[in-house]
DNA sequence: GGATATTTCTATATCGTTATAGTTTCACCG
DNA sequence: CGGTGAAACTATAACGATATAGAAATATCC
């Protein structure tokens, strides 16, 4: 009899070390290669065969090592999330990483974060996962017009999904907020209580999204037949202390605003301040439409009419998306739009912020 | 001559391969191992050779292959940022996320995000990186007093911090924001203001925190000589609505709270609401205490006593603590304490959320 | 019965890196 | 001039996985 170690009792050590696939073979009497062959449920392997390595390899507690694989084939089995930091709405960002993380389970992926800051070229994560292949597949957000990381990332055929849209014309799956629906309800709603004099507060025209909003918005007001104005001096994105004193400033003039639709969240509440401090009441001089990401505003101010967007939805849909993408499936649709169905306010009862 | 290829001009592919050691031999003429060695500034590699490798490992753009790294040294230059979703304290975990990432720049690191749900073992994640060493350090958040996973990491001596203490006896990095301190101050703030009777909306007593805030709660009170109890039927972390129900019912009843003192964002707007509604006018019949990562309560009601929570600073220690731990280095401090100095309102000017 | 498939398994090379044990070259020494 | 040692470099063997070509063993066919 030879002495190959291994065959009856575990091992020896002290250190528990962690099985790989030589330690299953071992184990089993198989070669590597069988047994490798064997957990991938390869055609070429016997039934008899897969029964005894899966066994041994339950265990074991056998769990690949991510490094051996990634050398040789390539696949990370990372998603990476690349995060502008530049807006940060209101939990926004925590419910986007707590979704895809949550579409993500079950999987073999794992969810890299890497935000970047405003210091910082956008292009370098993107530039930095793609050069260094550290990752199967990308999600982007807050999307510019034109896009240089989607631009990048198509033309290279690399696999990704955006959180808003481009307009470049370059067919990739995204999810968005459908903005422009949102700037329509909030006029109609506005409208329908009677406001004529609306005013904006629009997110960045850099970003894809405040075009759509500001576009929606100016037809919807048109078609309404109210008269309207966008701000031109502070954006949805601007510090709250500057919408509060550029609104606040605006309500002391003449023709004053009665309805306002508020691009974020932050940006709301600055500007009911800034109304209020100009001596207007809301509910009764003026009205509010505002986006939130989790309920809280209607504590604000009850008067307050809020449309919801649905974060989590998006995160399930980016994952999705991303994971058709690394297995070069089609998606059922390449791409998603939360729309919007109407206005709610503290009267409606709904879901609650924790 | 013989033909060696790649002596002179660039690789004649199209597709831009990734360049690799062999890539850096071939182009200098050196061995790979040599290459490698002068990379890492080795003492038995001479300066010229030095010098002519750096220099094409530059020109070519060269970046070390993680997974060829890793597989031999076992470094994956990961550091998991273990989640708690159980609550998501306003803005609390991107500001988290966006500081360790920022602390990690620079450095050779990346950040990797791993939620847990609450239908998940919390020993999960934690086992799942240690298991399969999946990362070089894990950052944990929401510890509680008894708390396995901390025992699970010190009792392998795997690399780890946590945001948030313990009552383990464990010594290991951590960082806390002092909610003792927190509970203080914000006692004696109400009690200069003539509040007599004080009501705390603590935080679940499963969490370390919640237990220091409870006992800096009743410390404090009992010296000021006022009044004091503790709501048992809600916690900072239900429910909006029922922290409101529950507010709303005890400000109806006898010996009516005048003060209190609230272990959330979100939970404060949910008392103060709750306490209107049975009558109640904040900073006259009443005044709130609140902790808050991000200013912008002061817009919810202006009367608020508001105590900030850095949690930047958070992300930073820790980062650090993590980075030190890796490389078995002394930290000037193992442990952090965010110790608040005193309560502010919107008459200071300060800083303001976006 | 010999040739040809078919089934099931194995040996080998490889991904990119690094630790280790050489090897070569040259200077210096007694 | 052989021996010693340092300096500078190289060859080789891993790390753990998998793709691929090939090898036994058995079955099938004319």
């Amino acid at each position: 009899m030879t002495a190959p170690p291994g065959t009856a009792a575990s091992p020896p050590d002290s250190e528990a070390e962690r099985p790989t696939l030589k330690t299953i073979a071992a184990e089993t009497g198989y070669a590597v290669a069988t047994v490798s062959r064997a957990l991938k449920d390869a055609s070429d392997i016997g039934e008899e065969t897969k029964k005894r390595v899966r066994a041994a390899a339950l265990r074991l507690g056998y769990r690949p090592n991510r490094a051996g694989v990634r050398l040789r084939t390539g696949k990370t089995n990372v998603i990476a999330l690349v995060l502008s930091t530049e807006t940060d709405v209101m939990n926004h960002t925590s419910r986007l990483i707590y979704s895809i993380a949550s579409a993500l389970r079950g999987t073999a992926y794992h969810l890299n974060v890497t935000p970047f800051f405003p210091d910082q070229d956008p292009m370098d994560p993107v530039r930095y996962i793609v050069e260094t292949g550290s990752a199967d597949a990308v999600i982007l957000n807050q999307t510019k017009p034109d896009d240089p990381r989607v631009r990048y990332m198509a033309e290279r055929g690399f696999p990704f999904a955006t959180h808003g849209r481009t307009e470049m014309g370059i067919v990739h799956p995204y999810f968005d907020f459908d903005n422009e629906a949102f700037a329509r309800i909030g006029v109609q709603a506005l409208a329908s209580r009677g406001r004529r004099r609306l005013l904006l507060v629009p997110p960045p025209r850099a970003h894809a999204y405040g075009r759509h909003m500001t576009t929606g918005f100016v037809q919807a007001a048109a078609e309404a037949g109210v008269r309207f104005e966008v701000m031109t001096d502070v954006t949805s994105d601007s510090a709250s202390a500057d919408v509060e004193a550029a609104v606040g400033a605006r309500m002391a003039q003449d023709a004053v605003p009665d309805g306002f639709l508020v691009g974020s969240t932050t940006a709301a509440m600055a500007a009911i301040s800034g109304a209020e401090q100009a001596g207007h009441v809301i509910g009764r001089d003026f009205d509010v439409v505002a986006k939130e990401a989790i309920r809280f505003l209607h504590r604000f101010r009850p008067q307050i009419l809020v449309i919801q967007e649905d974060v989590a939805r998006a995160g399930t849909f980016l994952s999705n998306a991303v994971l058709a993408a690394i297995e070069r499936r089609a998606m059922p649709a390449q791409q998603g739009l939360d729309i919007p169905t109407g206005v709610e306010n503290s009267d409606k009862p709904g879901g609650e912020a924790r």
